[in-house]
RNA sequence: AGCCUGGUGGUGUAAUGGUAGCACAGAUGUUUUUGGUACAUCUAGUCGGGGUUCGAAUCCCUGCCGGGCUGCCA
């Protein structure tokens, strides 16, 4: 306790911790708390799950309590093992354990259809042959009651009978309903006797064909809940108008209540995070798929190589309230570098090379230089990179014509190649087109490792990679998805899509250190960013890098003043 | 239009009747064999109008603005 204590001085509350903690103190469940993440297995989890993966787990967690993951599988049109599947794998992934408490809607069906006979029994809820049509118009709307309809007031016996060949698939999908009998003149609309119980003639992945008829969302949810013994269910603001129905439920039938806490979802600027509209980017065809580096899913970002730590840092990051929120990117980013600033092995590499030939340098040797892994890191030790007459260098590190602040190479100037020697321009070779195609340069022997014994300076240290040592690679650049800061401003938010959002670069040279890189690493490349394998795409034949962020670049700033 | 809900720097989030703070972004500088990192400094805010109070982001009234709700989706 003194621990929390102690925290709470340190980062304070947000209001749904702060009602938890207050509710541990007053004894409330006995103390004890436990929540549970819910998702729907009808698609793929995205960063706005994830945020809501860290609040229910670390909620738990920082209380001593427990967290369970749910499958809130209650409709068997819309869900696939398939997307249970890969919602597991990205949960553990996320570095969270629910132990043996993986629970499924599906496991309470049999509860379910008891709590709905008691409920018939008791008179609260009824048969009703409406067809959907019908039933929106007897619904009223927003500013009119509704009005009761005639099935109303069915028997006891004529409900429960009704009920039961729903049940034994004796009805055709749609053209029953189970209602609970509350307030059809509500101002809330979801009191307006709302449907409980559904025919749908379709096997489900747990249950096999075993049912007919399953149970809404607000009746399953709550009382998921309240079996699986959860004392703060956190959701998402539009189910606040639910929350009257939920406690509804868990009053009338007479079962442990669970409190409904809800919070603003997150919304990133530059990308859209609805299941729908991403579903239309990947149907059609504006990303290669779900796990599109550029998508906001978590397959996604992982592919893109976006760490555990970075996202569980960005979710705490992005604080939990009630009010609308559109976050900016460059914190997603921030929290990734800020991960792999400390992690990352530093490795060179050319996107876009420049032969330079040290015209000094003596043909066919080759030296192994020192260079230190993560400056960032002792730990990490050194490796050797291999040094030639014949290098590449970045395009954008030479300058015919360089301006004032520029600290690069250019005709006649002396920079320092990393971890090697100090070398000067002594001549620019170009094609008949005028561009530059080589460098001549001369090195000086003395300053080997990147010191010069005279205490000479100079304003610029380069990547470089030696040529005839040089790894062939693929690279693939990414920016925002969409060059809209919200997408779904206009009508169509596809028309916001960002052209440039994928730039991809191949024969880009590598350090032969990095044949040795594994699929889910992460490297940094200096002075460029953050690098990984494409889980997908890359093959020790065929390297394929994903660009997941790049270094601040304050160069690149001052340019785009000017 | 009815109900629910929210409005604090550019963005996000604290402060719950007593000095408006933190993070990101932005700007400037120091250090630097990554124009990275680190460090330092700076910029910038309580939706408007009334009221209560010695004192209001916080309480009251009122206006304005944003979001959600009319699935047999969740």
């Amino acid at each position: 306790m003194s621990e929390l204590q102690d925290s709470q001085k340190e980062a304070p509350l947000d209001f749904i911790r702060s009602i938890v903690h207050e509710e541990v103190e007053a004894g409330k469940n006995d103390g004890r708390v436990h929540t549970r993440f819910p998702p729907e297995p009808n698609g793929y989890l995205h960063l706005g799950h994830a945020k809501s993966i860290c609040l229910n787990f670390g909620v738990a967690d920082e209380f001593g309590g427990l967290c369970n993951l749910r499958l809130d599988d209650t409709n068997p049109v819309a869900e696939k093992t398939e997307y249970a599947e890969a919602i597991m794998e990205d949960v553990r992934w996320l570095g969270f354990d629910w132990e043996d408490r993986l629970c499924h809607a599906s496991d309470y069906f049999d509860q379910l259809h008891e709590w709905a006979i008691q409920l018939i029994k008791s008179g609260k809820a009824y048969v009703c042959d409406l067809s959907a049509e019908e039933m929106r118009k007897k619904r009223g709307t927003l500013t009119e009651p509704g009005v009761k309809c005639c099935f109303r007031e069915r028997s006891v016996e004529e409900n429960l009978e009704l009920f039961a060949k729903m049940r034994d698939g004796d009805f055709e999908d749609g053209s029953r309903t189970l209602r609970v009998k509350i307030d059809m003149s509500s101002p809330n609309l979801n009191m307006r006797d709302p449907v409980i119980y559904r025919i749908v003639h379709a096997d489900h992945p747990k249950t096999g064909d075993k049912w007919k008829i399953y149970p809404s969302y607000d009746f399953a949810h709550g009382q998921s809940d309240s079996i699986e013994g959860i004392t703060h269910s956190l959701c998402t603001l539009e189910f606040e108008d639910h929350r009257p129905l939920y406690n509804w439920f868990c009053e009338n039938l007479g079962i442990h209540h669970p409190r409904q806490i809800e919070f603003a979802r997150l919304n990133l600027n530059y990308v859209v995070m609805s299941k729908r509209k991403m579903l239309r980017l990947v149907e059609d065809g504006h990303v290669s798929g779900w796990s599109d580096p550029r998508m906001p899913t978590i397959q996604g970002l992982r592919r893109r190589g976006y760490t555990p730590e970075s996202i569980r840092n960005f979710s705490e990051k992005v604080g939990v309230a009630k009010r609308d929120n559109m976050i900016d990117v460059a914190l997603l980013e921030h929290c990734l570098r800020n991960d792999l600033n400390k992690k990352a092995l530093r490795r060179m590499g050319v996107l876009r090379p420049l032969k330079v030939v040290i015209e000094n340098y003596p043909k066919d040797q080759v030296e192994k230089l020192d260079a230190i892994n993560n400056p960032e890191d002792p730990e990490a030790g050194s490796r050797t990179v291999p040094f030639s007459r014949e290098l590449y260098i970045e395009r954008d590190d030479f300058m015919e014509d360089p301006p004032k602040k520029f600290f690069r190479l250019g005709p006649g100037r002396e920079v320092r190649l990393r971890y090697a020697y100090y070398i000067t321009c002594t001549e620019v070779v170009k094609d008949g087109n005028g561009e530059v195609v080589e460098l001549r340069c001369s090195y000086d022997p003395e300053t080997k490792g990147g010191d010069s014994p005279d205490g000479r300076k100079v304003k610029g240290t380069l990547h470089w990679v030696s040529a005839p040592n040089a790894l062939n690679a693929e690279v693939r650049l990414y920016d925002r998805l969409f060059s809209k800061e919200n997408p779904e401003d206009g009508e169509d938010f596809t028309s916001n899509l960002n052209p440039d959002s994928l730039l991809t670069l191949s024969n880009c040279k590598l350090e032969p250190e990095l044949a040795r890189a594994e699929s889910g690493e992460s490297f940094q490349l200096e002075r460029l960013g953050y690098f990984c394998l494409d889980s997908e795409d890359s093959s020790p034949e065929n390297l394929v890098l994903n660009r997941t962020a790049p270094l601040r670049d304050s160069w690149a700033k001052l340019q785009k003043r000017n």
